[in-house]
DNA sequence: TTTTGTGAACTAGTTCACAGCT
DNA sequence: AGCTGTGAACTAGTTCACAAAA
């Protein structure tokens, strides 16, 4: 129907679930791409990779018809597409909030550092690792100078590795310097303004549902 | 109706979703508690911690009637329950696979002791690594004694810290040391048998994910 | 009266199945 | 012939609204 490629869906809403999708099609396209593969047919994107083929269609038409009928989808084009549509075609700068472990285990993430993302600074507000830096160079500044380097630096995303106590305030800091999304690693629900985008993940959400499936597993062996 | 408790739903399955709910209402309960609230109102939960009542409800009927009408649920009562339904009732062994920044973050990381959790070893293949310990001392193991150890100290839950690259190995030696359930921070995903559940913390697809949202409004702002 | 537990209504998400294009 | 794009059918998940219990 429009033939025109959408960057943004026509003004319907696209789902989380949709746009996480989207990035696992792009991970899938760049095994394929690499494998020197030059088209793929939704069916066989879905056989390869477990995914349901309709499904893929159904996604990717949000933004666009990029299939051909008969031949399927060339993977070096989709992959520029999606790209496109995840905002992958440029760099895209990270802040990491805590400089504890596990803010300096993100920092070095070999996986985060892959497709757009940089990861530019940390920010701690411990006198002794401020002015120090993460084994891969990165370095950690005063939590007070958020607002002045998110401006200068441009940063898109802020990483949230703080303890639980001080998150919901690292969060006002982070949206008070104009920060527009959020990756949460600390427990629990944190606050933020309808314009800002929060993305939780929660690790003692995540092994309790694993615990309740062992406690399962064993009741059902008692039986 | 069913005045017995079910551990366990009368053969009908629970979702993840659920699963995953039962786990944020004990963390609200133990603040409730920890603030000397006695009974709690769906409703009252619902307000206080933005979720929703019908919701709560119906969750907890998964697993019996735990609430009073006219009066809610008594925080103590419900907060034992959930303990008990989530199998939080007792010490649930935790191995970290791989020890590099992530695994000895994940290690030492004070979240991860909460509840009945108890992280007992991690496991490297790298020569220097294995003999060392984390700092608050967690010993650094062969992978090749995954299967003894795992046995000997019954642990319940492996969590996945290696690169992309080896980490379908080494969930492989997981289900063979006879770890029934898995928690993966490697980018992609890894085949299990159908016995062992799997959960994914996919970092690139939630950085990837926020980067759509903030071209899309990036997209908004030049209409 | 208050609040639960739950069927019914609704909403979101997935899969099917096929018309229509190449 | 082969495969996309998409309406229709289906499935899962959420919210409403009320009868029944304390």
């Amino acid at each position: 129907m429009n033939l025109q490629n959408k960057l943004r869906p026509a003004g319907d809403q696209v789902s989380e679930l949709t746009t996480n999708r989207l990035s696992v099609y792009l991970r899938c396209l760049n095994v394929l791409d690499a494998a020197g593969v030059k088209t793929i047919s939704s069916q066989a994107l879905a056989d390869q990779f477990r995914l349901n083929a309709a499904q893929i269609r159904k996604d990717l038409a949000c933004f666009g018809e990029f299939g051909v009928r008969g031949i399927g989808y060339y993977v070096k084009d989709l992959k520029r597409h999606l790209r496109q549509i995840l905002g992958l075609d440029r760099r895209i700068k990270v802040a990491i909030m805590g400089a504890g472990n596990l803010g300096l285990a993100l920092a070095d993430y070999p996986g985060f550092r892959q497709e757009g993302f940089v990861i530019v600074a940390l920010f701690d507000n411990t006198a002794e690792k401020i002015g120090q830096q993460s084994r891969t160079g990165v370095p950690i500044h005063d939590i007070k100078e958020l607002k002045r380097i998110a401006r200068r630096e441009r940063i898109g995303i802020a990483v949230i590795a703080v303890p639980a106590a001080s998150a919901q305030t690292v969060v006002d800091a982070v949206v008070a310097a104009g920060i527009k999304a959020v990756l949460n690693f600390s427990p629990g629900a944190l606050r933020v303004p309808a314009a800002v985008k929060l993305k939780s993940v929660d690790l003692t959400v995540s092994l309790e549902s694993l615990s309740f499936y062992l406690a399962q597993g064993e009741a059902d062996e008692a039986t």
